[in-house]
RNA sequence: GGGAGCAUAGCUCAGUUGGUUCAGAGCGUCUGCCUUACAAGCAGAGGGUCGGGGGUUCGACUCCCUCUGCUCCCACCA
């Protein structure tokens, strides 16, 4: 069979995935086995694949696959999330270039556009996966807002408004003029933002309503605010405004009166000490407000314009407003000056508006009993956060955390279960009938057509905090007395979770929270927390630089596998990860190294009459130690969730064990047939590492184990077990390693003298060197080796060290003596150095009394090791002198 | 403003209770090779006062203090 030089792996890829399909490897059902089960962090239905997506996902596979290969029953469940606000916005903006505007449409017609665009859209994100090689169970694919879905979530608003959880209420809350709604305080990003300190005259009344001719000067950044404002605040401390206590002050413009109050949240020595208190677009004035009895006069609509409480620029924009209204200050004489200012403003995450601090009325869920409890699975290690730096900031959001607003000024999500009567009463029902029935009991002339279920929707996290839970029993939650199904009974606590850290709180703690209060158990054990993928610049991905490559691009070009590994070199959990295409590069140059060595190998024709060479012999023997030896660090690094370190253990251990030093070690002659015992050693490890590179690199590894050997229809690489470790001589691996060093010895003595590596040379090694190892030397570096006391003697000689062993390689005509003695003299030198710092160690009492008597051996052996080098050392040194 | 974390080779990062000959890996670089699996390759080599300073210790990349630089999270925009 004649196979390309190179690996292509655009056919291969999408063959398998195919075949692994036909044959519903990826699904899972309950058995007698080990469940081992991770939930997808539910990506927006309407998103499509990017960096980040990719090295969340390609880790996640890695780890299912690991733990299938490990005979687990792995389950992996896909999803999407329904991401209302970000789905809702995506849906305005493409009504609106349809000339669609959503205010004209009823929620039932919103709806059906919404969900038009989710068919066609919704699940891109899903298919792209495949292409990634995910093995997911798609036939458990779940969407946050699927029928018995949002049943679970609607029986979970009933269940925490039953126990009292959740409320309703007037609050200032984070308006987003842009998405027309109330957002969240884990929603909101505040980003220092340059802006204007405007310092105002406020005129003193004259107890008729004009203005006298004193004034006091306010600093604000919000002079729109201004006809808003219910008081001016000074601080009871502070003497320069004693002289103020009991009077009013104008409102610029408007020259309304207010009072002047004092409050001692004023810090005398910020701005002018005097503050104005607009308890509708602030918080702290709203508390300041609350405080002391002052009416609240919201002058600021849904779209962030000015309404007719302003009196004056009713209508405009908020920002348009700011910049008339310093005009308007200067002409009436109340603008004293302008500064530049820089001060930390909120922006909606979704939206990119500037946050509207806003009072309206609300759905609220108590977060301080779930935190407690959540935060405890975590203190206590029942939840392991991975890496768990993420416990400090976990344990600081748990203990400050506020409570919940939950709901949403949108249409696109789960509608709030609350229903009002014609008098203002509600009740709180799963469904309107329930809802008609409980209200008959407060009014029993109710009518259906009476009761108004409340517009708002849930936020999105109010479902996707039941993930773990509701896509194996959409039921499970808001009956308590439900017994969970078995799929619950057998995936619950899920295994491992992937995510990244910018959700912890959105979703992580609350699927905590959820868990403990339904389950009564945590969700899963381990969070792996993956860092953010960054350009190689340093810079977060972003469409708007354009710095972030197309995934299925990059798949395209280099496959899936080199994508995969690509990403997973440079991820240790917790660090932001640099991208760079050349990682990419370098996995696809792996595929290729992968792919010759079995193309060296399936070359090999088997020859019966042939015995076992000594020098495969020893090679078997050792790769067979040495796989062993790998295997074990290879399932530390996993169990520690090393995943890269992992990686490049078995890379390394594939490039440099397998290919540079041992199969050059068995490679037979050109043209020469190979023993039947070396071949079939050969394959069995060959298969051996295909399994070990399998959960990495799926499609490489199932293409070349289809093709080394004859397999049924049915068999897959996915499903056999991962080779384990045995025991293994850690002595013969490194008799093994002074082997290759003293081949590599040689070849630089090659290359330093010019010599090629056809041409064979003579070695000499003094006693003492592991003699089994010798016939690898002899073949790899082209030498015949000679073992004696005296070596070197008779002959110049190039020489060199392995680990203590002197070497030396006979050159007469090529050494130049001085370039020798010098070589030795300067190991002599080096040697005594550190000689003498070994023994000034042993000699002070303290050390050999106080350190672990392994680590004083230790400096022994290498006082020792020191002295013969020298004594080699010298040895060579006299007998070139002699010449 | 509050909190957390980071700083090790040109780049990206390991370094797991302070002690193995511990200063490492991958990539890149340099040198020599079209050697009959692979030039997307082979062979070899060079490269770091472990951010600065101080301290604890028999011993510090590792622990403490301090300075400098960077990052992230939280925070009610006078």
């Amino acid at each position: 069979m004649e196979l390309s030089a190179k690996y292509s792996p655009s056919v291969t890829e999408d063959k398998w995935y195919e075949y692994w399909l036909k044959h519903k490897f990826f699904h899972s059902e309950p058995d007698e086995r080990e469940p081992y089960t991770i939930v997808i962090p539910p990506p927006n239905v309407t998103g499509i694949l990017h960096m980040g997506h990719v090295l969340n996902n390609t880790l996640n596979d890695v780890l299912i696959r690991k733990a299938r290969m490990d005979g687990k029953n792995a389950c992996w469940v896909p999803g999407t999330d329904h991401a209302s606000i970000a789905t809702e916005n995506k849906v305005v903006a493409k009504l609106r270039s349809e000339g669609i505007e959503k205010e004209s449409l009823t929620r039932e017609e919103f709806l059906k556009y919404a969900w038009e665009w989710k068919e066609k859209h919704g699940g891109i994100i899903l298919s792209q996966l495949r292409k990634l090689g995910a093995s997911c169970d798609w036939d458990r694919t779940r969407f946050t807002m699927d029928p018995d879905l949002s049943e679970a979530v609607i029986n979970t608003f009933v269940y925490f408004y039953r126990k009292g959880y959740i409320y309703r209420g007037i609050r200032m809350v984070n308006w987003d003029p842009v998405g027309h709604t109330a957002v969240s305080d884990e929603e909101v990003i505040h980003r220092d933002t340059v802006s204007k300190f405007y310092h105002l005259r406020y005129f003193i009344s004259d107890g008729s309503g004009r203005p006298s001719d004193k004034y006091i000067i306010i600093a604000t950044t919000r002079p729109e605010t201004i006809m808003a404002d219910a008081a001016v605040c000074i601080n009871p401390e502070d003497e320069r405004y004693h002289w103020l206590k009991g009077k009013k002050v104008l409102i610029p413009l408007i020259n309304k009166e207010i009072p002047i109050i004092e409050d001692s949240y004023v810090e005398m020595g910020f701005g002018t000490g005097c503050l104005k208190v607009t308890p509708a677009h602030d918080v702290n004035d709203y508390e300041i407000g609350q405080r002391h009895g002052l009416p609240v006069i919201d002058i600021i609509d849904d779209h962030g314009r000015l309404n007719e409480k302003a009196r004056i620029l009713v209508g405009e924009d908020r920002f348009e407003a700011r910049r008339k209204i310093e005009e308007m200050l200067r002409e009436a004489g109340n603008l004293e000056k302008v500064e530049d200012y820089t001060s930390p403003v909120g922006y909606s995450e979704r939206t990119n508006a500037v946050i509207e601090p806003r009072l309206s009325m609300q759905w609220f869920l108590k977060m301080d009993a779930l935190a407690k409890e959540a935060l405890e699975s975590v203190e206590s290690g029942k939840v392991r956060l991975i890496p768990d730096k993420y416990r400090n900031t976990y344990r600081h959001w748990m203990e400050n955390v506020r409570d919940w607003c939950i709901s949403r000024q949108l249409w696109w999500g789960q509608r709030i279960p609350a229903y009002y009567l014609p008098d203002g009463r509600f009740v709180v029902e799963p469904n309107p009938e329930a809802a008609l029935e409980a209200a008959k009991k407060l009014n029993p002339d109710i009518t259906s057509a009476d009761l108004k279920q409340d517009e708002d929707v849930l936020d999105t996290w109010f479902s996707s905090w039941l993930w773990p839970i509701s896509v194996f029993d959409p039921e499970m939650p808001g009956h308590p007395d439900h017994r969970p199904n078995s799929d619950l009974a057998y995936y619950y606590p899920t295994s491992d979770l992937v995510t990244g850290p910018d959700i912890l709180f959105f979703w992580v703690a609350r699927m905590i929270m959820a868990g403990n209060e339904f389950m009564k158990d945590i969700p899963f054990r381990n969070v792996y927390l993956t860092g953010i993928v960054r350009d190689k610049l340093g810079r977060k991905m972003s469409k708007t630089l354009g710095n972030s490559p197309d995934p299925l691009d990059l798949i395209e070009k280099y496959g899936a596998d080199a994508v995969r590994l690509g990403m997973l070199l440079c991820s240790s959990a917790g660090n932001d990860i640099l991208y760079d295409e050349a990682q990419i590069e370098q996995g696809r140059n792996f595929c290729n190294k992968i792919w010759n060595a079995f193309r060296l190998i399936s070359g090999w024709k088997a020859d019966e009459n042939a015995s076992m060479p000594e020098t495969s012999a020893v090679a078997v023997k050792w790769f067979g130690y040495r796989l062993s030896q790998v295997l074990e660090q290879v399932e530390d690094h996993f169990s520690k969730f090393r995943i890269s370190d992992a990686l490049m253990t078995i890379y390394k251990f594939f490039w440099d064990d397998f290919c540079s030093w041992y199969l050059e070690a068995v490679k037979p002659a050109y043209n020469t047939g190979i023993d039947i015992a070396t071949l079939e050693a050969t394959r069995g490890y060959f298969e051996a590492l295909l399994k070990m590179i399998h959960p990495v690199m799926p499609f490489i590894t199932e293409e070349l184990w289809q093709a080394m050997s004859v397999r049924s229809e049915g068999e897959t690489i996915m499903l056999q077990r991962y080779p384990t470790a045995s025991k293994y001589d850690a002595d013969y691996v490194e008799a093994f390693e002074d082997a290759c060093g003293a081949v590599a010895g040689v070849r630089n003595i090659r290359q330093q003298k010019n010599i090629s590596p056809k041409e064979s040379l003579r070695l000499n090694i003094k006693p003492g060197f592991p003699g089994t190892v010798i016939p690898v030397i002899e073949k790899l570096a082209n030498v015949s080796v000679a073992v004696s006391e005296t070596s070197g003697d008779s002959e110049a000689g190039v020489t060199f060290m392995v680990r203590t062993f002197e070497m030396s390689v006979p050159l007469t005509g090529l050494v130049n003596a001085e370039e020798e003695i010098a070589k030795l003299e300067a190991v002599i030198a080096y040697q005594e150095q550190f000689l003498e710092s070994v023994r000034k160690k042993l000699s002070n009492e303290r050390f050999v009394t106080g350190a672990p008597e392994k680590v004083v051996a230790m400096e022994r052996k290498k006082e020792a090791d020191s002295i013969a080098k020298i004594e080699a050392a010298r040895a060579s040194l006299a007998a070139l002198r002699n010449r």
